[in-house]
DNA sequence: CTGAAAGCGCTTACAG
DNA sequence: CTGAAAGCGCTTACAG
């Protein structure tokens, strides 16, 4: 530490390059973007002075020149940093391979000028794409906007939205139907669930899914708010366990609240699974830490990440190759916490 | 969805807002930067044209010109999601009020090659600054390089690392005399630590100051390995409550940590506080949703992202200004895992 | 396969 | 207080 200066960085330019090498710049160029016209020879010639004198392009120029930024945008609002996280370790991992930056915009969703604050991020920021996350990516004004602009976006939500060049659509419908299924084969008959903000299409469909599920005589369905809030889960949990016929399954819509379902469950001596099935969504860490060990379900979120990031790199280098719409897949994790319903 | 195209975006550029406003785009330029050599008139002229025209100027151009790219980075592991998460918020936050956008850097502790890999990035991308996150803070290579290159970082850390322009050194090992100290004041004689990795400075950082309180007769003090992880903590926390004199005090040097030996404990039929006293690190969202809640320690980690990114920008506009060192407290967050100790 | 020239959209001494 | 000109370091048709 200390008051170290900061000079100008010595910086070594494509002209100095071309020059040692003997070339003009445009063949330097050549070789640096890897096009085909360039002679072995000379390509080999050009490649060592470039390691010789530590080069390395500015992207800035490049930007300037090229009309391109090379920079992408992450744009998230954090319900769960867990997932965040994830995503955007694969997002990185595959910008990187593809020599982009990662730019991170965190928004509000409920802020009612989101559309125009991304828009603005858009406009001075200058990135060539955005990957734009659940929830914010079930907010139509964003991909509107930034089809107007014209910069391509990815968005990844649990259903299509219009605006988008490209969308990751993860089954989560489908995902909670095999929860009901499986509370089903388990012989429960009195069933509750723990909803997720209900302004949140991913809850709907989460919700959807799992009542969709639950046909049958006999049977029983209590629903309890929830906003994806630990405290939330507790309260849901308490109602349902006083009930004179509490429940013997309950699924709640992220495994915050299924662990908050088991904290309570503690309290009151009700085993889990013996008298109490539960299960969460997200296969968080916390899933694996609470007793007993949470079933839930796994979205594959660096697979994910991965696919949204190769498509927009896709749009914004080759728009002809490009796919509109990845399903995604979900599974049903099961652990300790669910088991037959006590008879 | 669909086969929307993009075009080369409508550009407004400063030549456009120049000739609307008939002046030169000198002045643009220094209306935009908010020089104060232009009159009152002329700055309102072009503002009102700036609105009107909807012109952004472009970042890229401006790099180019000014030799600054208004990219800041930041370089981290990622042991931990939620600090990770709780510390870029704040970084972002501050970075959009200066004008600046964030570029993330996840990186391995454990590759030999970090520093390269970090320099290698800083060429490219061209940030202008770089915050760098515990525990890549503490490999003194990655700023050494930073300084040949010319570019400035600050360091977040548990102890001062020399090459860093700018450190927060965060008082861990104070907190955690604080926790020695705790179980003393609470009656404990039998005490345990579960330790972080031990090749890191701030697990380093924890244990001294742990230990340091922990002076006095009769006292009886176990040690076990742990790596940060739920399964490091369970097999430490099993090993130790199946000693013949088991501790009435354990202190995990995290939160994850700290939750498994609730869970053994729970297991075993400890009941926690009233046989054993557990506290943890970090307070992070698994402290308030085990049960009992941890007594763990917390870090104003919004506060320091702002700090660090306030600091990194003085570096970078205003050199003079800089403060080398900022020391961080922490805190020690009583909840209900923490008792007197058993008679 | 290779080069000279223009241009990307700003900022910055230098003048006036 | 304001302007004409050069330059930041690349890429890109256009020629040859």
């Amino acid at each position: 530490m200390g008051g170290a200066e900061f000079p100008a960085r010595m910086s070594v330019t494509i002209d100095d390059v071309a020059a040692a090498a003997g070339v003009s710049i445009r063949t330097v160029s050549r070789v640096l973007n890897e096009s085909p016209h360039v002679g072995d020879e000379t390509r080999r010639a050009v490649l060592s002075i470039i390691e010789r004198l530590g080069y390395s392009p500015s992207i800035r120029a490049r930007a300037l020149a090229s009309g391109r930024s090379f920079l992408i945008a992450v744009v998230q609002d954090d319900p769960n940093a867990q997932v965040i996280g994830a995503l955007q370790r694969g997002i990185v991992e595959t910008c990187s391979r593809h020599g982009y930056e990662l730019v991170v915009h965190p928004v509000r969703f409920n802020d009612p000028n989101v559309a125009l604050d991304v828009e603005a991020f858009v406009r001075r920021s200058r990135v060539d794409g955005l990957i734009v996350l659940p929830p914010t990516s079930e907010i139509a004004a964003i991909p509107e906007r930034l089809a107007k602009l014209g910069v391509p976006s990815v968005g990844l939500a649990s259903v299509p939205v219009p605006a988008y060049p490209c969308m990751l659509v993860s089954a989560e419908r489908a995902a909670t139907f095999m929860v009901g299924q499986h509370f089903l084969a388990l012989g429960h008959r009195r069933i509750a669930m723990i909803e997720g903000p209900a302004h949140f299409r991913s809850a709907q469909q989460r919700k959807a899914g799992f009542l969709e599920a639950l046909s049958g005589p006999d049977l029983k369905i209590d629903l309890r708010p929830g906003d994806y809030g630990f405290e939330s889960g507790l309260a849901a949990a308490r109602s349902l366990l006083a009930l004179a016929d509490p429940p013997t399954a309950i699924f709640a819509c992220n495994d915050i609240m299924a662990a908050a379902v088991i904290k309570v469950a503690g309290e009151r001596g009700v085993e889990v699974p013996r008298r109490l099935s539960v299960v969460g969504f997200d296969d968080s860490d916390i899933a694996s830490m609470v007793t007993p060990a949470l079933t839930t379900i796994r979205r594959p979120l660096h697979e994910m990440a991965t696919v949204a990031t190769e498509r927009l790199l896709t749009i914004i280098e080759n728009p002809a190759d490009l796919q509109p719409y990845q399903p995604i897949e979900l599974s049903l994790i099961h652990r300790r916490s669910t088991g037959p319903a006590p008879r």
